[in-house]
RNA sequence: GCCUCGGUGGCGGAAUUGGUAGACGCGCUGGAUUCAAAAUCCAGUUCUUUCGGGAGUGUGGGUUCGAUUCCCACCCGAGGUACCA
């Protein structure tokens, strides 16, 4: 009987759906295993081979702890709000909700051929009213919060209300908006309803702001700094400017301490870690406020280095700071708005890409020193963003090396305030012990005394203070978008007020356009039924609103990261009507053991998922801090894309060994007209496309080659690899081996389906352990010493290599025990059995068939998992640790039988003729050239 | 630009803590089996060589008795860079 992987995966995929093998219980007294996997866009290209590569990797890991005794959840579903739906539904008119159904439907399919251990009954989708009912719930959960920052957590906004009454906000230390106004009890009763809300807003946790934004007016859209491209749109190329918009934004910068000190407790990996560290950028230095010439406003940078105050010969201010308009003289205006509308167009990244070119301009007006009272020229420079700080630097030369470029290139003074220090090629960037001069009072001091002694000056002046400074931002959460959830406000007048919770969830509304309307709302505002009656609480139409009764809502939708941010909550009870998640689910999953995902979400959705559940936490709706303890990356899997070159201007194609000296254009061609010798299937590409149909081909050998290149796979780049080819002619099981036999699993790699053989024949040659000539070949024999060390060596490197997620090199000592099992003739039941659960969760059809093959009704899952049992392993030698100095140097591979006095005498004379005798060791003693001076244990 | 990661034979990769570099697989070469092919099995396969050896883990330095592994500088590639997900 021959491996038939067609018959067998369906056969045990229909099984194990039927019969619902892999449904997590919330009730058990097995301890619990949550492994989760980022949840996937459905998009238009289907599932490709790089999906997979973290899901086999976490349902090997799922598999096996159900092996190891663990209740395991193991959900999936669908992160399905997103812009290429909404996209294709504005260049067809077909609503979002139907592509994006269809598109899961097909990944639903791809899913199930791949035979993972999913629990599909928790399935949740981030498009569906009922999962983001929830959404909307937590976004209110925010908004009627603020950060006390006594308590060091979120609190009820109805408890600082209670306080404002007694007191007022004087004694309030809350994370809250700057410009907030002081008041006393009193004067916050005489406040109306209108001011009282607005100040509540400076507090609350989802706030109103103006913000800015890269704004389209031809596309009339915000757009993303990416889709800016030097300057325009990259759609159409449109001209795109700044524009302050009263947008959501999210108080994520209250949480920045916390999101900081709480990776410390997390076993991610350290560069991931690190990333989230820089990202949220917590820095230490000053706030100064530096008087103006002629205005009765203060100028106010934040400096990491206020030591260096003394070195101050300029200050720059972002270009749109506020107060640009405000200080520049007559003389520069011109200047100046020339200057700020060259940099209109100029995303943030792109500013600060560009270090080659420096630009800036003087705005004429002057700021004081605040020790000396010298005035200061104040500049504009592209390279100060608003974002940042306060959107103004002082600028120290000596001390800084684009303040030392901005300075030579403008020809500003320098002032060297760094004894001894020659700074004529760059600045002194160092914070280390040299002593500061021409600095006033700072004069002889280091970099630590002279900062703490500034701070103190500046705090006695009333000119600054010390201040720590993030570099995070609040996250701002509109969306003038269609395919989003609502938010789930309304407006009287300027006040936004939450919808009664029973009234979620605030379902999306019909619209005939997914387009921005003309007059430049978002999308939402096509929208006929979009009004809240608030006497009868329902949604009416917007030709009744009147503004006494009847109001407008929302128009913007949610992030994409919103849905995103809880719903490894909801898997745990994602069929609870009542609740966002019951309490008892929630006591017994408790948290994510363990989380696989791409470490492309470093710094978005795996920062804000962890914000939102520490304000859950301190609201008490979760009962941990952190919801993923561990997290692992899996690496990207790349395409390898196939190119032709065209001849500039012409329709002639010439082969790769061809365009050297030649001007040509790369264009793309589908991977699968390309064979593995990189030979362009020229009858095939000439149907693929019309404009290779007349082409003519130059070509080399006979044969036209393609180019090669590697990046990431994308319908656009025509390099897509799709699992359903590899199922169809390998099997699941042998993909699912392939894969993680590609390379480690953290690492990005490029799909190459060359080496598939490989795994495929290893499928073969462990089948036919169990089926010679036909002939059902298992025995009941006793196995000989030899199969039993085998297989013992090979349960120890599997449960290691599985601790250590080194599933190559599983795939490898696979390989190499059915190798010498085969040699061996071995094909024993009781070797054949425990190899069966030890491959279950990387082949798990295979391994279902054959054991059910030998005798067995339940399912191989509920079996436990080999263990290791040294005695098998007849061991002849043994390792001894050798050390030079007191440090471990190397080991010395000794038979057994030797005395530990001899193995002494041994290693003594080694140490005298090692480095010479790498040839002449006796065959007993395995010894690497070095100098050996004792035996450690 | 900035942050993070990576670079080892013809190819994917192994080397777990600084100790015999190239496990395992692909490909290739030769052989067995076969009328033949497929399939399967066996042997070889880093490069170079005057067959003694020599070189070798992106490049150039450094630490060390010893470096793919640690440090410094650089080159190349990937991901992120706040409205792609």
């Amino acid at each position: 009987m021959d491996y038939d992987f067609r018959k067998i995966e369906k056969k045990w995929q229909d099984h194990w759906a039927v019969h619902k093998t892999f449904k997590a219980h919330n009730r058990s007294d097995l301890p619990k295993y949550y492994v989760l996997d980022m949840f996937p866009y459905p998009s238009g290209a289907g599932l490709h081979v790089g999906h997979p590569l973290g899901y086999i990797a976490s349902d090997i890991i799922a598999r096996y702890k159900r092996h190891s005794g663990f209740n395991v959840l193991h959900p999936q579903g669908y992160d399905s709000f997103g812009l290429p739906a909404e996209q294709y539904a504005i260049q067809t008119g077909q609503h979002p909700s139907k592509t994006t159904t269809a598109n899961i439907n097909r990944y639903r399919q791809q899913l199930d051929r791949m035979g993972f251990s999913f629990d599909w009954d928790r399935e949740v989708r981030t498009s569906e009213p009922e999962y983001y009912r929830w959404t909307q719930w937590i976004f209110l959960k925010l908004f009627d919060a603020y950060y006390d920052l006594d308590a060091d957590k979120a609190v009820p906004v109805s408890q600082l209300i209670d306080r404002f009454e007694k007191e007022g906000n004087l004694k309030v230390k809350a994370h809250c908006d700057k410009d907030t106004p002081v008041f006393d009890a009193h004067q916050w009763k005489a406040f109306d309803g209108d001011e009282k809300q607005k100040i509540l807003l400076f507090y609350r946790l989802t706030y109103l702001s103006d913000t800015e934004v890269n704004w389209c007016p031809a596309l009339g859209t915000v757009l993303a700094n990416d889709e800016i491209v030097n300057g325009v749109s990259e759609r159409g190329g449109h001209p795109v400017t700044k524009k302050k918009m009263r947008q959501w934004s999210m108080r994520i910068g209250a949480y920045a301490n916390r999101l900081l000190k709480g990776l410390d407790s997390l076993d991610w990996t350290d560069s991931l870690k690190e990333m989230q560290r820089n990202w949220i950028g917590k820095s230490e230095g000053a706030s100064i406020y530096f008087d103006l010439e002629h205005h009765s406003e203060k100028l106010e940078v934040y400096t990491t280095r206020p030591d260096t105050v003394f070195g101050v010969t300029y200050m720059t201010l972002a270009p749109e700071h506020e107060l640009v308009e405000k200080i520049t003289t007559p003389e520069q205006q011109n200047a100046v708005d020339q200057y700020i509308k060259q940099i209109a167009g100029k995303s943030d990244r792109e500013r600060q890409a560009d270090v080659k070119s420096i630009s800036g301009v003087f705005t004429g007006a002057h700021a004081l020193h605040p020790f000396t009272g010298a005035p200061i020229p104040i500049w504009i420079g592209e390279y100060v963003l608003a974002g940042y700080g306060t959107g103004a630097v002082m600028a120290v030369p000596s001390g800084d090396q684009r303040d030392f470029d901005f300075a030579t290139h403008f020809k500003l003074p320098i002032i060297n305030i760094f004894e001894g220090i020659d700074i004529s090629e760059g600045a002194y960037t160092e914070k280390g012990n040299v002593k500061l001069t021409q600095s006033g009072f700072l004069d002889g001091l280091d970099f630590k005394a002279a900062r703490d002694r500034v701070i103190v000056e500046l705090e006695s002046k009333n000119c600054g203070k010390g201040a720590v400074n993030f570099r995070l931002r609040d996250a701002i959460f509109s969306r003038q978008r269609y395919w989003g959830e609502p938010i789930p406000m309304y407006f009287k007048g300027e006040i936004p007020f939450p919808l009664p919770e029973k009234h979620l969830p605030l379902a999306l509304p019909e619209v005939e356009k997914y387009l921005p309307t003309e007059d430049g709302k978002p999308p939402l505002g096509n929208a006929k039924v979009w009004a809240w009656d608030e006497t009868h609480e329902k949604l009416v139409s917007v030709d009744r609103i009147d503004q006494k009764t009847v109001f407008p809502l929302e128009l913007n939708t949610m992030p994409g990261w919103a849905g995103s941010s809880w719903y490894f909550n909801r898997y745990m009870d994602a069929d609870n009507q009542n609740e966002w998640v019951g309490s008892e689910a929630l006591s017994y999953w408790k948290d994510v053991d363990f989380y696989m995902g791409g470490s492309e979400h470093a710094t978005g959705h795996l920062l804000y998922s962890r914000f939102w559940h520490k304000v859950l936490f301190d609201l008490g709706y979760v009962p941990t801090e952190e919801y993923a303890k561990k997290l692992v990356n899996q690496g990207m899997i790349l395409g390898n894309s196939a190119f032709v070159y065209r001849k500039k201007g012409t329709r002639t194609f010439l082969s790769k060994g061809l365009i050297v000296g030649q001007s040509v254009e790369p264009i793309h061609v589908d991977v699968s007209l390309v064979n593995a010798y990189d030979e362009l299937d020229l009858e095939a590409a000439k149907n693929w496309q019309k404009d290779f149909k007349q082409a003519e081909f130059v070509l080399e050998g006979g044969k036209y080659i393609v180019g090669r290149e590697v990046e990431k796979m994308s319908k656009s780049k025509y390099n897509v690899v799709n699992p359903d080819e590899i199922c169809d002619t390998y099997g699941a099981d042998t993909l699912r081996l392939y894969e993680m036999f590609l390379g480690p699993i953290e690492q990005d790699k490029p799909w190459n389906t060359a080496g598939i053989t490989g795994v495929h024949n290893f499928l073969k040659k462990f089948w036919r352990l169990f089926y010679q000539q036909d002939q059902w070949s298992v025995t009941e024999n006793e196995p000989n010493a030899e199969s039993l060390k085998i297989l013992h060596q090979t349960i120890k490197k599997i449960t290691d290599d599985i601790g250590r997620l080194s599933f190559n090199t599983c795939v490898s000592t696979f390989m190499i025990c059915i190798n010498e099992l085969t040699t061996l003739k071995c094909s024993s039941r009781s070797v054949l059995e425990p190899l069966l659960i030890l491959l279950s969760p990387f082949a798990p059809h295979f391994c279902e068939e054959l054991w059910h093959q030998l005798g067995h009704n339940k399912s191989i899952e509920l079996e436990p998992f080999p263990i290791f049992d040294p005695s098998k392993l007849m061991e002849k030698t043994k390792e001894y640790p050798v050390s030079f100095n007191g440090k471990m140097r190397f080991t010395l591979e000794l038979s057994l039988d030797l005395g530990v006095d001899q193995i002494k005498e041994i290693v003594m004379q080694e140490q005298r003729t090692v480095d010479h005798m790498k040839g002449d060791v006796p065959k007993n003693i395995i010894v690497v050239p070095g100098k050996i001076i004792n035996i450690v244990s």
